[in-house]
DNA sequence: TTGTGATTGTGTTCACATTCACAATTAACA
DNA sequence: TGTTAATTGTGAATGTGAACACAATCACAA
């Protein structure tokens, strides 16, 4: 698969059609035009035909797509068939409220390992996983973890995502709120809700 | 001040740039050039000079941008001068943790009321502020609350919003994984942090 | 006052993303 | 088998945002 040539804003939205398709495969139905689907996720669906589009051409003309084909396509491009194994660091009130959300399983990812520094954590549980020493972070080389999720505060962050990059993490999903440095082999995502809540009020 | 005019993009961006603001202004920097400021939230240093113009011309050539004043003036902007009350919805893992989270304050949100079904939780408190029942949750068009965070599951997300907006509510941050219909005059702003990891796998 | 070095503000260009619109294709059915 | 209605896949048109590049401006020093 060619990376450079499908646009990012693609790779963005193609979790959105995955979140629809399961709803939708709940509901047993079976397939889905464009149209109705683009009413779920607040899209013109356009959007979706030609999103989709980058990766072949499995609609049928006058049915629309197989939603259970679509749903499994969708997860092999985004690498999400086998259980993506998921580093948190940060047991905090937010890590704590991630690590014990369901959620995350359903889209493949299995968050395997927690990291806190605070000795007041280090030990205790989350579900069935125990929370370990930052000291022993870079233990994770010997694991297939290749994501993580950063919530420590964000003078931590990146020293934190040094050792995580160092040690075989590709993607991390970055909670403080802080910016990160690393090299372009990795993927960042920054999610502030403090920023995201100060647009609003503009609007208003 | 015609909001038209003004790009979504840029909107999003101020409150990258009030952050790092904040943050040199702890610092005692008086002033800052965009070049500088661009590394912090990095950003091109064109972009933060456009994103700027379209407000006014208030650098100095030669000099860069007065700290504080910028501050003060992306406030302004951005409505986060006056404390914005803010209602919660759902005290779960994700809202307590956001309830309980000092953070909020330096952008001006202030969290006056939490509503919740449970009967476990209402008349329970997060900080100083008491978990009361959404049956009541009609309650805040007597207060000043215009903007919202809806921490509920996906199923009664809808239900919160429609009361929420006809409460006077003009602001939505969406934390739950579904899309919310509401009227034009009001600006939701949906955050899924499955959505946001689901992407990441794919650059791996 | 004039020259110098730095930095803004912005017209222009470029790149990308969205929308439109329709030919091609399929299913259903008479 | 042929006709109809639905819907995809996609080239072309449109819209929007990012990057570039430089004239205008400013602080400051000689
Ligand atoms: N909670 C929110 O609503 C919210 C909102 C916006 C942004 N954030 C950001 O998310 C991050 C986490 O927020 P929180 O509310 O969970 O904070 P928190 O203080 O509750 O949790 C932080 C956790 O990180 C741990 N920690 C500190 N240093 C560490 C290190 N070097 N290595 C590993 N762990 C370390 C602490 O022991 C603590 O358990 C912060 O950066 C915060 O700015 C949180
Ligand atoms: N926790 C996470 O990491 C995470 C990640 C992605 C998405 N989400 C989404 O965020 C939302 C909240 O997640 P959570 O982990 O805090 O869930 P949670 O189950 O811990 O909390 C949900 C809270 O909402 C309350 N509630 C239920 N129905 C309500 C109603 N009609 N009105 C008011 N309150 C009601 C419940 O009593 C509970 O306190 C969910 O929609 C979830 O899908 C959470």
């Amino acid at each position: 698969m060619r990376y450079q040539k499908v646009p990012d804003e693609t790779i963005r939205r193609l979790p959105r059609y995955l979140r629809a398709l399961l709803f939708l495969q709940q509901r047993k139905t079976e397939s889905i035009s464009s149209q109705k689907l683009a009413e779920y996720v607040q899209l013109n669906s356009a959007v979706i035909r030609k999103d989709l589009s980058h990766f072949g051409a499995f609609g049928k003309r006058g049915t629309g797509y197989n939603v259970s084909l679509l749903s499994k396509t969708i997860r092999d491009i985004l690498k999400l068939n086998k259980p993506q194994k998921t580093v948190l660091v940060g047991a905090g009130r937010l890590g704590t409220a991630i690590a014990s959300f369901p959620g995350f399983k359903r889209y493949g990812f299995d968050i395997t390992a927690i990291y806190d520094n605070s000795k007041a954590k280090i030990g205790g549980k989350i579900g069935d996983t125990t929370i370990k020493s930052t000291s022993r972070l870079a233990d994770i080389r010997r694991s297939e973890i290749k994501m993580a999720i950063i919530a420590t505060p964000p003078d931590a962050a990146q020293e934190t995502a040094d050792i995580l990059v160092e040690n075989g993490v590709t993607g991390i999903l970055n909670l403080s709120s802080c910016y990160l440095k690393v090299p372009k082999r990795v993927k960042v995502r920054t999610i502030d809700l403090a920023m995201e809540l100060s647009m609003l009020p503009y609007y208003s």
